[in-house]
RNA sequence: GCCCCCGUAGCUCAGUGGAUAGAGCAGGUGCCUUCUAAGCACUUGGCCGCAGGUUCGAGUCCUGCCGGGGGCACCA
């Protein structure tokens, strides 16, 4: 049902491989083509440079020889030899709008399901119970939820994973304190929750004064770590308001995810917790296989190329974060049957999971068909280029971030449109901020440190989501328009000449795919966030000087703007939306 | 000391080995009785950290150096 309809570079690129066939001996007719977008043109091809030198030929002259053989391919409108070698290639308007009916036509704008048969598994987000989100979680938040979109999208299985830090000796302490100290108010119920998750908000403050106490008095000290094992061997009353804490911490998570429009939920926690009962079982196996070694007590991975072993089993017999680790990338593998582990988290433990993977490949779980990536993600910095931190030296909670952004929105909004309800002012300035807020997030690369900034990350203008949100709106004014004027059907008539706006429109159009395709590849959603910029700018470009509705359009003409603003409108929202981030219809 | 990441416009960032390195913000000049001005047009601003190398061609690949950040045994 749902055509594949290949983009036209696609068609370009075959061009150029079939008249390089016919060119070039056996040996070189397979080399790539080189097929780059081009200012000077919709397409470059520039193949002919390195293989002339490599036949010892003239590179134009080369080139002219392709560009007689790649003139006749149907879609192109002309193709030019120019420079030193560059065959300049432009797709006909027939072409690009034959292309954009079918798209239009499609309900996934043709984009083919390229990782169907993938089972994707996305390790993303992962907050600490009993501790708040900051905006330290926004990055793997963001960049894992919008993964996971993308990925889906494309046809993968996808498997979220929240890999909530639920367990260990800390809980012990916060238990303790919170038995000795009954009158602590912390539950949600207790102290109200608000927009900014109170609850959580008490209970990280709690947990400072359980450690302060823990630090001070040598006797709480015992009686937390007493508690420790209390909470390991079960004990039913410890257990208990375990259970307590990280549920009030869950549905604090999760309130924020709501108010994210993330997908996490309850049900994609597999906390440290959950790992627990094979973490026995795993270092048995690693025994069993040769992997592990004792070293000062502890046992331990080696690795040649690594100046630390990977411990994963302490001195005492505890289990640290690498054998939860093991035992999440063996359930991943084994259970969930993964074929790609894609895990978005902090570039710091970088070293560790190739630690991980690497002893994941030696016990056999990791092979050839399995891929596992560390989606690393810079550090959030401030503005002294150091790891964000407030003026009190404390982080940014994420609930005051989002609540500085809506607060600004508001202010916005109102000015922009005085006469909204209240209702729908509140409505517009969440999506907008939320709108801001990811869109920040995901236009820079995934990689590197990143700066934050409030201003800039709630700013309404220039490359922001609200731009791209805003775009939207216009369209949809159009459309809405043209259907209370009774104006023509959206139709793409391949008979038209496209002016230039219109052309690099429907050129931008029809490479949709091919950014998923390369978020797919390389685990980048900026991939995404930029060309859907560059969409919006082709489409203010359009819209500035192709007018649709206004007198003295032929009717053709406007049947062919408007199919052009529902496709553009269709791509907008759904990449936005890939993105997570919603797409009005007024603003 | 070893290892990883990063140095591109005043600031924040894009930039699959291809032509004259691009955006946004900030600064300057204009544009709203005309499909939403959250916009648009024009404009100022670059030894792409430095030095070698590979290549017909290097911001992009390799080596060295300088600068910044991070990681290096029982926290996660």
């Amino acid at each position: 049902m749902a055509e594949q309809i290949q983009p036209l570079a696609g068609e370009v690129e075959a061009a150029v491989r079939a008249a390089m066939a016919e060119v070039l001996p056996p040996e070189l007719a397979a080399e790539d083509p080189l097929v780059r977008r081009s200012d000077r043109a919709d397409y470059q091809a520039n193949a002919a440079l390195s293989l002339a030198r490599r036949l010892g030929r003239n590179p134009r002259e080369l080139a002219g020889e392709l560009r007689d053989k790649v003139s006749g391919a149907a879609a192109l409108a002309s193709v030019e030899v120019s420079g030193p070698g560059f065959l300049n290639i432009t797709l006909s308007d027939a072409a690009l709008l034959g292309r954009l009916a079918a798209r239009a036509a499609d309900p996934r704008l043709g984009v083919p399901a390229g990782q169907a048969g993938e089972t994707a598994v996305i390790d993303y987000s992962a907050p600490n119970v009993a501790k708040e989100m900051h905006v330290g979680h926004l990055r793997s938040t963001l960049i894992g939820d919008a993964l996971a979109r993308v990925l889906g999208f494309l046809g993968a299985k996808v498997v979220r994973q929240n890999h909530v830090g639920d367990w260990g000796t800390q809980f012990g302490m916060l238990i303790q304190y919170l038995f000795e100290h009954p009158e602590a108010a912390w539950r949600g119920k207790e102290v109200g929750q608000g927009e900014t998750a109170g609850a959580v908000s008490a209970l990280d403050a709690l947990y400072r004064t359980a450690r302060q106490e823990f630090d001070a008095d040598p006797e709480f000290k015992q009686r937390a770590q007493r508690r420790v094992v209390a909470l390991q061997a079960g004990d039913e009353e410890t257990v208990a308001a375990w259970r307590e804490i990280v549920g009030e911490s869950e549905t604090a998570f999760q309130q924020i995810y709501e108010r994210l429009g993330v997908l996490l939920t309850l049900d994609d926690v597999l906390g440290e917790s959950f790992y627990n009962p094979w973490l026995q079982e795993v270092v048995d196996e690693l025994r069993e296989k040769g992997i592990l070694r004792d070293s000062e007590g502890a046992k331990a991975v080696f690795f040649d190329d690594q100046p630390v072993p990977l411990l994963v089993q302490k001195t005492d017999g505890g289990f640290g974060y690498a054998a939860t680790d093991l035992a999440t990338i063996r359930y991943s593998i084994r259970e969930l049957k993964g074929t790609r582990l894609v895990y978005v988290v902090d570039a710091r433990q970088s070293q560790h999971f190739q630690m991980i993977f690497e002893t994941a490949r030696r016990a056999g779980w990791l092979t050839e068909g399995v891929r596992a990536v560390h989606a690393a993600n810079g550090t959030i910095n401030g503005p002294d280029g150091r790891p964000f931190k407030t003026r009190s030296g404390g982080t940014v909670r994420l609930a005051d971030l989002l609540d500085d952004a809506l607060r600004r929105a508001r202010e916005v909004v109102a000015e922009k449109d005085p006469g909204l309800g209240a209702e729908e002012l509140d409505a517009i300035a969440h999506v907008a901020s939320i709108g801001a807020v990811k869109y920040a997030e995901l236009s820079t690369s995934r990689t590197k440190d990143y700066s934050f900034d409030v201003d800039r990350m709630v700013s309404f203008n220039g490359q922001t989501g609200v731009y791209l949100q805003y775009t939207h709106t216009r369209i949809a004014s159009i459309i809405r328009k043209a259907g209370e004027q009774g104006a023509e059907t959206a139709r793409f008539d391949t008979g038209l000449a496209l002016e230039p706006a219109e052309h690099a429109l429907a050129l931008e159009l029809d490479e949709f795919g091919a950014a998923l395709d390369a978020v797919a590849e390389t685990l980048e959603p900026h991939q995404l966030a930029t060309y859907l910029y560059a969409l919006a700018k082709a489409f203010t470009t359009f819209y500035e000087s192709c007018p649709v509705l206004k007198e003295g359009v032929p009717a053709g003409v406007r049947a062919n703007r408007l199919a052009l603003c529902g496709l553009t409108r269709e791509t907008l929202a759904q990449g936005l939306a890939l993105l997570g981030i919603e797409a009005p219809d007024r603003m």
